[in-house]
RNA sequence: GGAUCGGUAGUUCAGUUGGUUAGAAUGCUGCCCUGUCACGGCAGAGGUCGCGGGUUCGAGUCCCGUCCGGUCCGCCA
């Protein structure tokens, strides 16, 4: 027997007990016949204490940091005590002891604080994993992997596995492609998402599916992106938005109580994909703090509400305000006070190639009731008030005006709030906040195909009050216009995704099941039937074999677990992760294989 | 594909305007130490300044290229 306890069990009441313990040695602390060491293990640390009787054999068999273990001894109540860890009142009086394995000296101490930077700690990455607050992570992990199957079970929803080795299909994201050697030239693709699976198997009969999955994906990275990851993936039958809705908002809610112990009881907001996009220049806004975006001028035309604006920036002969498409602004609360410096810094910011503005336009809207601005030449005091008053401002804030091209300027207004946000204090890591955004819109332009896509993919349904206008190819939306150039701009989807804080943790759709519907969607993505067959015939094919009315969800997993461990990064959710350039560090891959492998494969490699 | 920051001891980093022998902390090795828990003390070893080229009397420092890593944009649910 290796041993009786793990390093993390002990306590004052087992004193006088004999034990074995076995385990790495996290530290030495040596005081000339008596030595200290820490032991560790999954568990916790227990502190050795080796007397006097253990010289001899400790010169001849020398410790070091990592060696693992195994250690006998009496638990004895330490006459100084270390209250910060759980088995800090007691010690192991060791009477004799093994080396089980001998350990290189880490290339970085394993250790809460370690001093080892991410790209070492990933090649080394078996080491980091001990290190507590990886573990820590890894422990949240599994206990929302726990808390999703326990709720989803309780529900009814039953795990099936699908398919890895499937067939490309051109929608959405690259695929990672695997070549088939009994099918020289032929090649299978992995899984962007059990999508089509899932819908089967709806198809099927199995009403309530559930898979927590790996997923895959040939894009470029980012702390937040892995090309494999994994969706708690689902699908429900013989439902509408809101049963969807209902049922996994109780999901992140059993989640949160069961692994951050929080009882979010209010209602998840729900706010259209309009509203997210006006309000916060953003489909996926934070909404732990208010600022909203004023729109002081934009092509949509929304509500009505066009007519009030621009109004107020009107007729100032400002070149950059009348020759923008859109100008936005939000109020900083206590920006008035910033000097000149820093509206400077700000400016630069928002001129940096990733947000891209021309400039920025400041309102200080100051405490003795005055107003001072970057654009005094153009404005009048008056004016100036008017428009601090349009964006709600009140004494002390700045508003902060962004004015340029409607999509690059929604953008860049929500990136500086977000920044705003942050510089105050009001993006808290332990505050959450849930949000579902609906409506989408079902089809957006692809600038890089030059034609419409599905912004979701073309499976999605459109808002039941949208399909009348699709059969019957009518334009005429009574929403407000968005887009124009596209007979379908402005139909919504079915679909909805579920926020936290300002990152999409979720994301789903109603389905189309029936064939007329379909075929509209394809003939709208200007997909023949030979096209749509070629692609997706083994599921039209199903659908006409009865498929029942579907939606679901997916939601991504690794992200999750990083918002609710207060970390922007998945990296250290993930046991072993790939880095930003999709490499795997530790194993080196990806890597060239031989020849005679690719000639197997029918492969030949392009210098 | 693009932007940006970084690469100096095993590790984390500092290194002034281009100027003598490149430093600190930590780790490592040895010695001392009976109550430490970030133990302490003394001594020591440890460097192709990512790589290649250039400017210069002289380059860790400036320039060009390149490789590697971080973050972001494009891309991607």
């Amino acid at each position: 027997m290796y041993r009786t306890h793990d390093c993390g069990e002990l306590r004052l009441s087992d004193v006088s007990k004999k034990v074995t313990l076995a385990g790495w040695v996290q530290s030495i602390r040596k005081f000339g016949s008596i030595s200290f060491i820490d032991l560790r293990d999954r568990y916790g640390v227990t502190q050795l204490l080796f007397g006097e009787a253990l010289n001899d054999k400790l010169t001849e068999a020398p410790l070091g940091r990592e060696f693992v273990i195994q250690a006998t001894g009496t638990v004895s109540e330490r006459s100084n005590k270390n209250p910060q860890i759980p088995t800090g009142e007691i010690e192991i009086r060791v009477e004799s002891y093994n080396i089980l394995n001998r350990a290189a000296t880490p290339p970085f101490t394993i250790q809460d604080d370690t001093d080892g930077g991410d790209d070492l700690r990933m090649k080394y990455r078996y080491l980091d994993l001990r290190r507590n607050e990886v573990k820590k992570n890894l422990e949240l992990r599994y206990a929302v992997n726990r808390a999703a199957r326990n709720y989803l079970h309780q529900q009814r929803f039953m795990d099936i596995e699908t398919p890895f080795l499937i067939k490309s299909t051109p929608e959405g994201a690259r695929d990672f492609v695997v070549p088939s050697r009994m099918n020289p030239g032929e090649f299978y693709a992995l899984p962007q998402s059990p999508q089509t699976f899932k819908q089967l198997l709806m198809v099927s009969g199995y009403d309530r599916y559930y898979q927590i999955v790996k997923c895959f994906r040939d894009e470029d990275l980012r702390a937040d992106r892995q090309p494999e990851f994994t969706q708690i993936d689902c699908e429900m039958s013989f439902i509408e938005q809101d049963d969807i809705l209902n049922m996994f908002e109780g999901l992140i809610k059993y989640i949160f109580k069961e692994v951050k112990g929080i009882d979010y009881t209010a209602q998840i907001e729900r706010m259209s994909w309009e509203d997210a996009m006006w309000n916060y220049g953003n489909d996926k806004p934070d909404i732990r703090f208010a600022m909203k975006v004023t729109n002081l001028k934009s092509p949509f035309k929304r509500n009505g509400a066009l007519e009030a604006l621009g109004a107020v920036i009107a007729d100032a002969n400002f070149n950059v305000f009348d020759q923008a498409e859109t100008v936005v602004a939000i109020s900083v609360p206590g920006a008035a006070a910033w000097t000149r410096k820093q509206f400077d810094e700000i400016t630069d910011w928002v001129k940096r190639p990733q947000i891209g503005m021309k400039g920025l336009v400041y309102i200080r809207c100051q405490e003795d009731g005055t107003f001072k601005s970057s654009v005094d030449k153009f404005y009048s005091e008056e004016r100036l008030k008017a428009i601090a008053e349009y964006c709600n401002a009140t004494k002390g804030d700045a508003v902060l005006i962004l004015a340029g091209r409607e999509e690059r300027t929604r953008k860049a207004i929500s990136e500086l709030r977000l920044e705003m946000g942050e510089r105050l204090g009001l993006r808290k890591k332990d505050e959450f906040k849930l949000l579902w955004v609906l409506d989408f819109p079902l089809f957006e332009y692809s600038e890089e195909d030059n034609r419409w896509v599905a912004r979701h993919h073309p499976f999605t349904a459109p808002k039941p009050d949208h399909i009348a206008v699709m059969i019957n190819n009518d334009p005429s939306i009574p929403d407000a216009a968005l887009y124009l150039e596209h007979p379908y701009a402005n139909i919504k989807a079915n679909a909805y995704d579920m926020v936290l804080n300002g990152n999409e943790i979720g994301g789903g759709s109603i389905r189309i099941f029936q064939r007329e519907l379909q075929e509209k969607m394809f003939d709208a993505l200007g997909m023949s039937r030979e096209e749509a067959n070629h692609k997706f015939g083994f599921l039209l094919g199903a659908f006409e074999y009865g498929a029942p009315p579907h939606g679901g969800i997916a939601f991504g997993f690794d992200r999750l677990c990083s918002i609710l461990g207060g970390s922007e990064s998945i990296r250290d959710f993930i046991a072993f992760p790939k880095n930003n350039s999709g490499r795997d560090v530790m194993l080196d891959a990806p890597a060239t294989i031989d020849q005679k492998q690719l000639d197997e494969l029918s492969i030949a490699v392009k210098n």
